[in-house]
DNA sequence: AATGAATGAGCGTTCATTCAT
DNA sequence: CATGAATGAACGCTCATTCAT
């Protein structure tokens, strides 16, 4: 039992703290978020959030790495229990889809934050690298199938750039239709990539 | 020659500080880009703009009209030109990668303005509107495909959002590789989309 | 002929400026008549307002003693023709208030600028020396009036301030209700201060 | 002892900025009173008030209702203790102008502050609605003495209109002369309105 | 540990005034 | 004479951050 109670008590708060982040900047947009917001919907003082997070920055960093977590726990086992390069980018494609159903305020939030929270040219932010990441996590399932055979020549950062850029798409759609039918566009997807991938007659 | 000397002088004041401000949202973010930053790169004073554009929102909804006339002239006789849809894609994807490799800044400033200046749950912005019209032109292309045969069965509104994903993947990636091979990508997406809508054997 | 040409022009010119400038204070409010608003109504540009006039104080000035001309014309024959300090006082109210009703937006103007021109402690403003004026003059009545034994003995002061008060009541009264039967008014001020100053029995 | 510690802070604070913008209205008029000039007074940032108030149009509501609050305090009970109109009437007088003596910041604030938050043809602020209470509240004392047989025949507004705008000349003449004698003053326009309203013989 | 009052820099905007044309 | 583009100071306001309690 490596933590104590007063490091429980410190992570409950910042916990609390995070998810009062994620629903506020998911309703309300990442601009129209303040600090004095999040403290209100966690009925607590403004002056405590930086006391725990030490600035704004850092409560955002938090909830992308508390998302981030969430969305690898959930995918990273299903698609690396696939036994084809076809199954794996299929079940990438249904399980990032299948998070944003389940898990839609979050997602949301985290989009906001990756398209506003960039500052200029700096072109090392942790979102950036992050973004960089998840092109690599697709690069490699796309050598795979093209080393077995399953998939075509093709580029691997052109592919990669269309995978993620479909996926990354959804959530606006989300926004702007609530409605959105999740699990045909993740048949279609899934369809889609899966003839684009292939290795061709 | 209908436009008096007032008018021009006016018309060049109002298209250099367009350009300031796609400037200063191109380098800085949308976030950072205030009336302040935009005047000290025309080298004149923060008032000006306000003179000359009323406000802010004026200032920026010209940007956007600019660059929307910019990239509609650039794109769209060629797309209308093509005589099969499978040549009318490919051409809609070659024409949006040409414009973001010639007008890389303007780009880049329309695209963070259309992710930033969404404000919370208001699903009714111009710029959600644009966005719809963006994905309803794709689908126009991929009902033609299927009515001649060209294009297999699929839902329309999916493989929409694919193709504009891609596309709007781009600006992203370009921002963090500024050497991203954009003649490669064109030829790589056109092949992924040809082949992704093509009737299958 | 003392005036030339340019002379006539330019006073046309002010006196269109004076007018709109009145019109402008009338209709908006002082604190929302800006000196754009002005040149907007008289169609001129902002800039030869300050020409003519050389700020916008002057020009505040400029409308105030045209107002105080208008009324000083039109109220001070009819008051010194009477032959009783009695006629005299009813007829300083009869006029005062057949003033507001002739000229409405002047008279409007006047008073905006008279409530609000005022800058902190400055007691030495031309406003407060004009509204010393106006009590003096009715003192002047007052004086004739208990002289002649016509009316009773108060003190001069209280009482001119409170005729004088009573009369700038008025158009306040007449902004919140412009229906404001002005001639009733008229007949019941006078009575009223007919029997307040006269001789008891 | 109801109030906690914080609350007690959170008012004096309140009651401190209150104060300073009472004196910064009563000493450089309403227009020339920024938030500025009242955070210098209280020694304070400009942001605090903001922070306590969250408008400059509710710190001038405070002021206003701080003020009203004084004069009702001082004035209602010493006006319903009347047992005749003529007497209430007499008391209404006095009370106003005892309280101009005791409050004259205080009054000299409201009074700018009422001539001057009225915006152009907004008849609606709540500014010109206390006006018409005031009016209403005068001639309800009126309606009385006309019931009992003390007071003559006359117009209801007008003699109200005559009554408030007597009161209402005072704080200007107390800007121009500091000295004015409101002793006097009071006895004088109790006499002038005795006689005026009284049952003539 | 937690508070919340207070800060101060920055925001978008207004506007009387200036001056080259 | 007249213009109107441009200015620059001041406005009310927001907000991440600090710090005495």
């Amino acid at each position: 039992m490596p933590s104590t109670s007063r490091t429980f008590i410190e992570e409950a708060r910042r916990a609390q703290m995070i998810d009062c982040a994620i629903d506020a900047i998911a309703t309300l947009g990442y601009a129209q978020t303040s600090m004095a917001q999040i403290a209100k919907r966690a009925g607590i003082a403004p002056g405590s959030i930086s006391y725990h997070f030490g600035s704004k920055d850092e409560l955002i960093q938090a909830v992308v790495t508390e998302v981030a977590k969430l969305a690898t726990e959930m995918m990273e086992p299903a698609i690396v229990a696939q036994s084809t390069a076809t199954d794996a980018l299929r079940v990438y494609l249904e399980t990032n889809l299948a998070f944003m159903r389940l898990h839609r305020k979050p997602l949301l939030a985290l989009v906001e934050i990756i398209t506003h929270a960039r500052g200029g040219t700096d072109t090392s932010s942790p979102y950036t690298a992050q973004h960089e990441i998840a092109l690599k996590d697709i690069e490699k399932v796309l050598v795979w199938g093209q080393k077995t055979g399953e998939f075509r020549e093709f580029d691997l950062r052109s592919m990669a750039i269309a995978i993620r850029g479909a996926v990354d798409a959804v959530p606006a759609q989300l926004f702007m239709n609530p409605d959105l039918d999740l699990g045909l566009l993740a048949t279609e997807l899934t369809t889609l990539f899966t003839i684009a991938t292939r290795r061709q007659p």
